[in-house]
RNA sequence: GGGCGAUUAGCUCAGCAGGUUAGAGCGCUUGCCUCACAUGCAAGAGGUCGGGGGUUCGAAUCCCUCAUCGCCCA
C-alpha cells in the first residue's frame, strides 16, 4: 500500500478506477456465489444495442442495477447479475449499410450471405464498445455469463418458441395492415409508430352520386389514396346521410364505382360526417373493409411511389401524387373546400420517415391469449411496478392489444424458421428441413424475414439462462428478483417478457419492476442527437470519475420521474466525493499508531455516542430506502450524513483528543469510533460510490480482501435517541455564539468568554459536561453556567434559545441601539410562535383528539418559549434601563 | 377525446404512511487560506408549498375542482 500519509489532497479518480474494475474482476467477485444456503437475487441488464455507445440513459439504468446488486451482495445473497447485448436488427443493418454506401457497395450486390459475414464482422469490431464503457461505469455484472441475442443460445430460444407458439396457432401467417416505413424498407409493429402532431389540411372533395343529380362531400387528409377507395361509410345514426346508404357514388378522376355504407366507426363530428373507406391504407379502414365487403386496392408501392393502381398517377411519389391529385381534383370542380388541420401522424421511431400502413403478407402472434396471464399475474400482485401508477399504463395497453406483426424485411435477425415447398407445404421446424414431409421434394425456400428484435429480447430472462435446457441458473436464479428500465419501454420489453416468461417457463420473469425516467438536458429537453444536447457519459467519467457521475445521476431523484443532467450537479458531487476523500484521509493521517481496543461505556463521550446514534438512524433509514427503491433518498440521507454529522461535527469534535498526549486512552477511543464510523459509512457508500470507497478502504488499517464483499452495516445496538437530543442543545448554543460572533464582526481568532443562563438544572449539567465542546467550536476562553439569579454584565451581547439565556461579555462599549433592535426582533419573532402555540393549546379539539405525546411536545415547547420571552424582555429592561 | 405526471426559495429539485421552526445543491450577502478538504469553513438573506373549495383538532402531504406545462395512448 502507498505511504499512508501521503495521500494527495484531492482525489483523483483516474488512477484507480481501473485498477480496482480489473481487481474485483480478477477475484471473481461478480460471479454468484456457489454457496446455496445463501438467497439468490437476480437481475437481468436490459440490453443494450451491441454496437452502440454508452449514453446517459444506460449509464442511470446500470448504475441503478449495480446500486442494487452490490447492495445485495453486502447483504449476504448469491447475487447474479447477467450482462448482454441485443441485435439491434435495424438499427444495425442500418450502420453496416450506410458504410457499405460509402464503398458504393449495397446490401443487394453482395447478397444476403456475404452481406450478413460484413455485418458480423462489424459486430466483432464495435461489439465490445458498450461492454467496456459499462465496465468504466463500474458494473459488477457477471462477464463470464455475457449473452448476445443472436449467439447460439438465444437463438436457439427464439427458434424454439416460434415453432411452439406457431404448432400451439399462436404464430400465423396473413394478409393484413401493418406499418411499412419506405425507408427502412420493412414492416414495424404498431408500438414502433409514433405519432407526431403536425399540421396538415384537410380536403372537402364531392364524390357524386351514381344515379341522379347529387352528391355527398367527403374530408381527407390524405386525397392521394382515393385511389383506392372503395367505398364511403356514414354513421347510420347519421340523419343527414340516412337516404344514401347503400346507393353508389363514382368516385372522381378513376370513375369507379363503390358503395355508401353504415359503420358505427364513423365520427359524425369529424369533417362532413363522411369519410372515404380506403381498406388498403388506413388501419380503420382495413376493418372496415372487412366488415362491409369493400376489397383493398393497393395504389402505393413499398418505396412509396403510387403503384400501377394509380391510373395516371403511378410512379408518382406518394406527396408528389398528392400535389397533383388535388390540382386534379380542384380543376375538375371536385375539391370543394381546404382547411387547416392538426393530426397526428405516424412516423417510423428509427428513421422518422412517415409510415405507409398498407396490405401485406406477415407474421403475427396471436396476442389476446397471451394477454389475459400477463395482466392477471399483474393485478394479482405476482409483479409489482415501482412506482406503482405503471400498473394502469401496463394493463390499460394490454386490455387493447392487437397482434403483433413480428415480421421484418431484414437480413440481420433470426430468420423465420419457415420452408415453402413447391408443393404449396409449408414447414415451420426446429432443425432444418432437407425435404418436404408431404411430396419428399428438396426443393424447399426458407422464409426470407427475419423475427422483429424484440421478439428475441421477451424471451432474455431466460434465454440468457439457458433456456430451453433446464439449467441450474434457470432453477436457481429465475424468476429474476427486480427488472430495472426506462419507462419508454415498458411496452416494447417489459409486457413482452411477461407472457413469454409465463407462456414458457410457467413463471413470471421478475417479481418487481423498477421504473426510471428518461434522462434530460438543464433545460428539461430529451437529450438529442439532433438537438445535439447530449452529454457523453464517457467524458463526465474521464473528466470527473465514475462514482461522480453515478452519484450525480441518482441524487436528488424520485422513482419514475425525468432527471435533469447539467455540470452544476456534477460539480457538487465531485465536491462531495472529494469530501469523503478528504475526511478520510483526515482519519488515516491519524491512524499511524492506531490498534483496536475493547471501547467500555464509561470511554464513550457524547459526541460519540452521538455520533454512533447517527450511524445507526442513517443504516437503518438507507437501508428501508434501499428496499423501496427510494435509491435517490438513500444517497442524499448518506450525503447528508457524512458531510453534515460526521465532517462538521464529528471529526471537529474528536480532534481535541487527538491530540492530547496526556491522556492516550482518549486518543485510543477517538481513533476506533472514528475508524468504526468511517468504515460502516464506506461500505454504505460503497454500492453508489464503488471505487473511492474501495480505493480508501484499502489504506485504512484491518483493511480486508475487499470492501465490497464486506457485510452490509447493521448497527442497531448503537441507537441512543437521548444522545441526539443533548447533542441538539449543545449544537444549538455553538450556533448561537457563531451568531454572535459574526454580526458583531468578533475577529475568528479571538478567544471570548461566554455566560450561560438556565434555570434548568439537568441543562445547566450536560452543558457544563460538555463545556469544551462548546469552547472548541465556537472559540471560547471559558464558560461560566449560572442560574438566573446571578447577576449578568451589562456590556454583553446576548442570545435566547429555549430556556437558555447566552451572554457574551465585550470589551469597551457595545452599540447598544443595535443590540436593541437584534432583540426586538427575536422577542417579535418568539411572541409569533406563542401567539401559535397558544392558539392551538386552546384548542379543546386538539388536545382532546391529538396524540397525547404531541399535546405534551407542544406544551413543553410553549414553556420554553415563554421563558425565552421572559428572557429576551428583562435583557431589554437592562439595555434600555 | 382518455390517462398519467409536474407546479415548493432567483434556478434545479427533495419532502407527501397528515403533527418540523418546510429542506438540499447552485446562485446571492458577510467574514475566514483555522494544522482533512478554498472541490473548503463559519454566519446570513430568501418560500402565503400553482388558484379555489373540502375532510380533519391539525394539510405542502388526503379528497374535489380549475389553471398552466410536459409525457403516454386514441
Amino acid at each position: 500500500m502507498d505511504d499512508l500519509n501521503n495521500l494527495p489532497k484531492t482525489y483523483n479518480p483516474s488512477t484507480v478506477e481501473k485498477k480496482w474494475y480489473d481487481y474485483w474482476l480478477e477475484k471473481g467477485y461478480f460471479a454468484p456465489s456457489e454457496d446455496l444456503t445463501r438467497e439468490p437475487f437476480s437481475i437481468v441488464m436490459p440490453p443494450p444495442n451491441v454496437t452502440g455507445m454508452l449514453h446517459m440513459g444506460h449509464a442511470l439504468d446500470n448504475t441503478l442495477q449495480d446500486i442494487l446488486t452490490r447492495w445485495r451482495r453486502m447483504q449476504g445473497y448469491s447475487v447474479l447479475w447477467l450482462p448482454g447485448t441485443d441485435h439491434a436488427g435495424i438499427a444495425t443493418q442500418a450502420r453496416v449499410e450506410e458504410s457499405l454506401a460509402q464503398q458504393g457497395i449495397s446490401r443487394h450486390d453482395l447478397g444476403r450471405e456475404a452481406f450478413l459475414e460484413k455485418v458480423w464482422e462489424w459486430k466483432h469490431i464495435y461489439g465490445s464498445t458498450i461492454t467496456n464503457q459499462l465496465k468504466m461505469l463500474g458494473a459488477s455484472c457477471d462477464w463470464s455469463r455475457e449473452r448476445f441475442t443472436m449467439d447460439e443460445g438465444c437463438s436457439r430460444a427464439v427458434r424454439e418458441v416460434f415453432v411452439r407458439l406457431f404448432e400451439k396457432g399462436l404464430i400465423y401467417r396473413g394478409d393484413y395492415i401493418i406499418n411499412w416505413c419506405p425507408r427502412c424498407h420493412t414492416t414495424i409493429s404498431d408500438i414502433e409508430v409514433e405519432h407526431i402532431e403536425s399540421e396538415g389540411k384537410l380536403y372537402y372533395i364531392k364524390y357524386p352520386l351514381q344515379d341522379g343529380e347529387g352528391y355527398l362531400t367527403v374530408a381527407t387528409t390524405r386525397p392521394e389514396t382515393m385511389l383506392g377507395d372503395t367505398g364511403v361509410a356514414v354513421n347510420p345514426a347519421d340523419e343527414r346521410y340516412r337516404d344514401y346508404i347503400g346507393k353508389n357514388l363514382i368516385l372522381p378522376i378513376l370513375g369507379r364505382v363503390i358503395p355508401v355504407v353504415a359503420d358505427d366507426y364513423v365520427d359524425r363530428e369529424f369533417g362532413t360526417g363522411a369519410v372515404k373507406v380506403t381498406p388498403a391504407h388506413d388501419p380503420n379502414d382495413f376493418e372496415m373493409g372487412l366488415r362491409h365487403n369493400l376489397p383493398p386496392v393497393n395504389v402505393i408501392n413499398q418505396d412509396g411511389t403510387m403503384s400501377d393502381e394509380a391510373g395516371p398517377y403511378r410512379g408518382l411519389d406518394r406527396y408528389e401524387c398528392r400535389r397533383r391529385i388535388v390540382e386534379d381534383l380542384r380543376e375538375q370542380g371536385y375539391l370543394l373546400k381546404v382547411e387547416d388541420h392538426t393530426h397526428a401522424v405516424g412516423h417510423c421511431y428509427r428513421c422518422n420517415t412517415v409510415i405507409e400502413p398498407m396490405i401485406s403478407k406477415q407474421w403475427f402472434v396471436k396476442m389476446k391469449p397471451l394477454a389475459e396471464p400477463a395482466m392477471k399475474r399483474v393485478l394479482d400482485g405476482d409483479i409489482v411496478f415501482v412506482p406503482g401508477r405503471f400498473t394502469k399504463i401496463y394493463i390499460n395497453w394490454l386490455e387493447n392489444i392487437r397482434d403483433w406483426c413480428i415480421s421484418r424485411q431484414l437480413w440481420w435477425g433470426h430468420r423465420i424458421p419457415v420452408w415453402y415447398c413447391e408443393c404449396g407445404e409449408m414447414i415451420c421446424s426446429r432443425e432444418d428441413p432437407e425435404v418436404c414431409p408431404r411430396c419428399n421434394s428438396s426443393a424447399l425456400t426458407q422464409d426470407p424475414d427475419v423475427l422483429d428484435t424484440w421478439f428475441s429480447s421477451a424471451l432474455w430472462p431466460f434465454s440468457t439462462m439457458g433456456w430451453p435446457e433446464d439449467t441450474r441458473d434457470l432453477a436457481r436464479f429465475y424468476p429474476t428478483s427486480v427488472l430495472v428500465t426506462g419507462r419508454d419501454i415498458i411496452f416494447f420489453w417489459v409486457a413482452r417478457m411477461i407472457f413469454a416468461g409465463l407462456e414458457f417457463m410457467k413463471e413470471v420473469p421478475f417479481h418487481d419492476v423498477m421504473i426510471h425516467g428518461l434522462i434530460l438536458d438543464g433545460q428539461g429537453r430529451k437529450m438529442s442527437k439532433s438537438l445535439g444536447n447530449g452529454i457523453d457519459p464517457i467524458e463526465v467519467i474521464e473528466q470527473y470519475g465514475a462514482d461522480t457521475l453515478r452519484f450525480s445521476l441518482i441524487t436528488g431523484t424520485t422513482p419514475g420521474n425525468d432527471v435533469r443532467f447539467y455540470m452544476d450537479k456534477v460539480e457538487n458531487t465531485r465536491n462531495f466525493a472529494n469530501k469523503v476523500w478528504n475526511a478520510s484521509r483526515f482519519v488515516i493521517m491519524n491512524m499511524e499508531d492506531y490498534e483496536r481496543i475493547e471501547l467500555a461505556d464509561s470511554d464513550f463521550e457524547l459526541a460519540d455516542r452521538w455520533i454512533l446514534h447517527r450511524l445507526s438512524v442513517t443504516n437503518r433509514e438507507v437501508t428501508r430506502l434501499l428496499e423501496q427503491y427510494e435509491l435517490g433518498e438513500a444517497a442524499r440521507t448518506l450525503y447528508d450524513f457524512i458531510w453534515d454529522d460526521f465532517c462538521d461535527w464529528y471529526v471537529e469534535l474528536a480532534k481535541p483528543r487527538l491530540y492530547r498526549p496526556e491522556k492516550p486512552r482518549e486518543r485510543k477511543v477517538a481513533q476506533n469510533i472514528l475508524l468504526m464510523v468511517l468504515k460502516d459509512t464506506l461500505k454504505m457508500l460503497h454500492p453508489f460510490m464503488p471505487f473511492i470507497t474501495e480505493e480508501i478502504f484499502q489504506h485504512l488499517p484491518e483493511a480486508t480482501e475487499s470492501i465490497m464483499i464486506e457485510p452490509w452495516p447493521e448497527n442497531d445496538r448503537f441507537y441512543m435517541p437521548q444522545a441526539e437530543e443533548d447533542m441538539r442543545l449543545l449544537i444549538q448554543i455553538i450556533r448561537a455564539i457563531r451568531n454572535i460572533r459574526n454580526e458583531f464582526n468578533i475577529p475568528p481568532g479571538m478567544l471570548i468568554p461566554v455566560q450561560i443562563v438556565t434555570p434548568d438544572t439537568e441543562k445547566a449539567a450536560k452543558i457544563l459536561k460538555n463545556r469544551s465542546y462548546i469552547e472548541n467550536m465556537a472559540n471560547l476562553k471559558g464558560i461560566n453556567v449560572t442560574g438566573p439569579q446571578e447577576t449578568r454584565p451589562v456590556q454583553a451581547l446576548s442570545a435566547y434559545l429555549v430556556d437558555i439565556e447566552i451572554l457574551v461579555p465585550v470589551e469597551g462599549v457595545i452599540d447598544v441601539e443595535k443590540e436593541i433592535a437584534r432583540l426586538e426582533k427575536e422577542l417579535h419573532k418568539t411572541e409569533q410562535d406563542i401567539k401559535r402555540l397558544e392558539s392551538k393549546l386552546n384548542n379543546q379539539g386538539f388536545i382532546s383528539k391529538a396524540p397525547a405525546e404531541v399535546v405534551e411536545k407542544e406544551k413543553a415547547r410553549q414553556k420554553e418559549n415563554l421563558e425565552k420571552r421572559e428572557g429576551i424582555i428583562k435583557r431589554l429592561q437592562t439595555l434600555k434601563g
